[in-house]
DNA sequence: CCGCAGCTTGCATAGCTGTGCAATGAAACG
DNA sequence: CGTTTCATTGCACAGCTATGCAAGCTGCGG
């Protein structure tokens, strides 16, 4: 309530007629005060609108509560949700994110991990950011633990937390076939990262499983722009497809615009289209999409657990961590009989 | 590239054979070094992977270099980008943002306030969150300042960032009187916000100019359910509205989806819809929404330029922006003779 | 009444860095 | 070659807090 001078642990104790010490004691949980030092330096404190310096008992305990989160892009809906649930969660904890945005390139990258030392992160958490080995590398030299947010690398050492991609793609690949679709295209998320490869792996497995195989293969980057020009190019070919399973939510909604707004066609009546995410404009009735869930709540919690623990003890080994995703039936591709309640 | 152990300038000081002292002034930018010391020192730097603390230089130079950005909810588009494109802009200029979700409740705001002092920001940015009185005056106690983006709040004497609300709401009462529309009905933004406030009153004060006045205006709360069940309301009456405005895009996005989806109106054959942000969604064919365009990039620009300002010279007296934005047009209202190219 | 145990509290130090001040060295100039 | 000047560098201190250690005090039991 005074003036804008920062006030610090010496003004209060000089008010309520203690030692330093004895302030730094009454705001350290566990540390020894009486009640009556307690009452005196807290009324002090509130007079003087005192709160203890973070970064300065970060520098001296060696723990700072913040956590580093990277995320490369935020245009896809999944990313600003969890990073919602990231923050809550963490600040629950008493841990707070500081933001990164990079894009993708590797000079983005180091730069950002030069600033996360500096800032003494305690952790670092990724989001839609394919890491590169040297970066992996880095990471455990200094020593800070990492948690990749849906996205893995395998033999990297580091932990990670995501869906069962594989098993979603599968999921898919057996709904599109028992749907009688004919000739099924897969416009795939960015094939340099996990989830784009995993997705694309067990969908294109189960179908070989099932005796049947892709029409095609696209590469979508996750961008909505090269989904779109990827889409009309499936649909100009003589034999087009009649299901088409983008690699994300946010890339069907592209497949799906462009089959609709461009070429006049029918979703699901001309054809079927899926995606992966269950992102909330999944359900909203303009595009009412089938697709797998992506369990954002679990997720976010494996992950900050993770991520905690191997705080508390850095010798922990690193865990992959995959969590099952139902598939969820809605009005963008055919459902078959059997599907559904 | 050495064990875990965090390196501080000590240990490249000895390394280079020099002392502490030489090794601040090298990684601080305007001290003089010679240019073998610092060959020397940047040498022993790399090899120990070295970088300053800049928690520990925080303390003492007083400048943390870290912006405290409260965000009340993220699923509005707008905010997600924004944030981006903040985060850029601060990242530029050697800034970060350490993010604090709230609620719009007061406990919360005031919990986080603590919180904003105890890591020493520099400055605040507020997103999507009204303030109370309490918490102006308690900013202004503590000295750090703040800017609302996307929000303002008359009389507080705080900074603020926003598109000429007003005018934007008054080109889209003209818009849709031109556009010959009988009943016109508003489902506003929050009226516990700024923009929720202006961009009703500059729309129905332009309406009593040409003589018009809304069929009816609802509190939407930026809230899709409540947007939804006012539209249902409005939609059940008798003589239902042939326009509606919506508060934000995103509410927008939700009176279309229980017309065209839940009542299977035409859009904009029975009913016009226009918004307010331009979400880069509204350009989606899916909705392609007639809205008013907030300038993100100038926002942000004006945003970071006013707190930054607002850093170096604290008494610098607060100022209110608005930035003007055009009405983009699409094909989710009828367009008018004289408008378009 | 005395000794001991246990809780409090102040002192001093640690944890890392920026910066004023003075001393050192070298370079430049006469 | 002598002197002045300037850049450079080390020392010491500041900035804010946590914590081990020892001293003080209180209370309890004998």
């Amino acid at each position: 309530m005074s003036s804008e001078a920062r006030v610090s642990s010496l003004d209060v104790a000089r008010r309520a007629g203690v030692s330093r010490s004895a302030v730094s004691r009454v705001f350290t949980p566990g540390a020894s005060a009486s009640a009556e030092t307690a009452a005196k330096v807290r009324r002090a404190a509130e007079e003087l609108g005192y709160r203890p310096n973070a970064l300065a008992r970060a520098v001296i305990t060696g723990r700072s509560r913040i956590i580093g989160l990277i995320v490369a892009y935020l245009d896809n809906q999944f990313y600003p949700v969890a990073l919602e649930r990231l923050s809550n969660a963490l600040q629950e904890r008493g841990y707070h994110i500081l933001i990164f945005t990079a894009g993708n390139r590797d000079e983005d990258i180091s730069g950002i991990l030069q600033e996360l030392i500096e800032f003494q992160v305690d952790g670092i958490i990724t989001a839609s950011v394919g890491m590169t080995n040297d970066l992996t590398r880095r990471c455990a030299a200094a020593g800070i633990p990492v948690v990749m947010f849906n996205r893995g690398q395998p033999g990297s050492g580091l932990s990670s937390v995501t869906s069962a991609n594989r098993a979603g793609g599968a999921k898919l690949a057996e709904f599109l076939v028992a749907g009688g679709h004919a000739r099924i295209a897969h416009v795939a998320g960015w094939q340099g990262s996990s989830t784009g490869v995993d997705r694309k792996t067990g969908f294109v497995d189960r179908l070989a499983a099932l005796g049947r195989e892709p029409l095609d293969v696209i590469d979508g980057m996750y961008d909505r722009e090269i989904t779109m020009a990827a889409t009309r190019d499936l649909m100009a070919r003589p034999a087009p497809p009649d299901a088409i399973f983008a690699g994300s939510d946010h890339t069907a909604f592209a497949v799906m615009d462009v089959l609709r707004g461009e070429l006049g066609l029918d979703v699901p009546g001309d054809v079927s289209v899926v995606g992966y995410d269950d992102v909330p404009i999944a359900a909203w009735p303009g595009y009412d999409l089938t697709t797998i869930r992506q369990p954002v709540g679990r997720m976010v919690e494996a992950t900050v657990e993770t991520l905690l623990a191997q705080i508390e003890a850095p010798d922990r080994p690193a865990q992959a961590l995959e969590i099952a995703g139902d598939l969820i039936l809605r009005g963008s591709a055919r459902i078959p009989e059997g599907y559904g309640p």
